[in-house]
DNA sequence: CATTATATGTTATATTATAAGCTTTTATTA
DNA sequence: TAATAAAAGCTTATAATATAACATATAATG
């Protein structure tokens, strides 16, 4: 099982993508979270390791993960997780926990048939689709 | 066919809420709105029915439709939007056009299959589900 | 009509995010 | 290798979104 860190490596290499140190921490800051992280909590982290970041060299890693899909943004919580799977995918899926915080991402490429005939009715041609489940989790139950 | 306006007294009536000034003017100005509403563009509108609004007074009112399912919230847009439902639910589904930035409200009221299967095998204890769905809408087709 | 609960008004500020212009770094190629 | 172009980053400023805290008003209830 390869780390996100090293899939991050692989990626830009095959891709020509440059690996530059606010993205590299970026990333390493979010993988290391537990929960889902905020901007400012990012750059806040890498205040620790680069001198006095501002919001836009924060922003700007984000950007950069979440387009090439190493990087979620849970839009209810304004916060950003890394993504495990290994393989683009144009929807995602999450368990958010209410009493925790915790998430967990769900991996289901397809969207579900009972939806599918939701964009077939309306002739809606689909691109990527996003859905957040809210409850409480298991170790908080 | 009832008007959002006239659920909403009613509703008001039946449940002990008072419908005021700020709450009946917000509900108006989300439900002419073809598009989901920012709440500063409620905020603006409001102000040419009542003096010089604050925010919190666009917010809680916009807080009061959307915790008794009158309206709901766009997360990725930071927006709102009326709900035609005549129910309570505890999904939505949203599909979102990118081109002209329209959106429709699907009523599926149960959580499709393949994502209970999800939240059983996590043992999570769901409240409710959000789902947005982007792509391009019939008419921009 | 006094009490209590709920809602609103007001001021201030917190949080989240981006625009714009300039500099540096990297990659390409003359 | 030097010149150049492209991409990324830095910096300053500010825009956009949202809430805290506390004073005042209104409505419901005993």
């Amino acid at each position: 099982m390869k780390s996100i860190i090293e899939k991050a490596f692989k990626f830009c290499s095959n891709n020509d993508e440059r690996l530059t140190k606010p993205r590299l921490e970026v990333l390493k800051i979010i993988s290391k979270s537990k929960k889902p992280i905020k901007a400012y909590e990012v750059l806040k982290e890498l205040g620790k390791i680069i001198k006095n970041p501002k919001p836009p060299t924060a922003y700007r890693a984000i950007d950069f993960w979440k387009k090439n899909n190493f990087v979620h943004r849970i839009e209810s919580l304004n916060a950003y997780l890394v993504c495990e799977a290994n393989h683009f995918h144009k929807g995602s899926q999450f368990l958010i926990c209410d009493s925790c915080g915790k998430v967990i991402e769900s991996h289901i490429c397809e969207l579900p048939s009972a939806l599918k005939e939701t964009t077939k009715k309306n002739t809606f041609n689909m691109s990527t689709w996003h859905l957040e489940i809210n409850g409480i989790c298991n170790q908080c139950n």
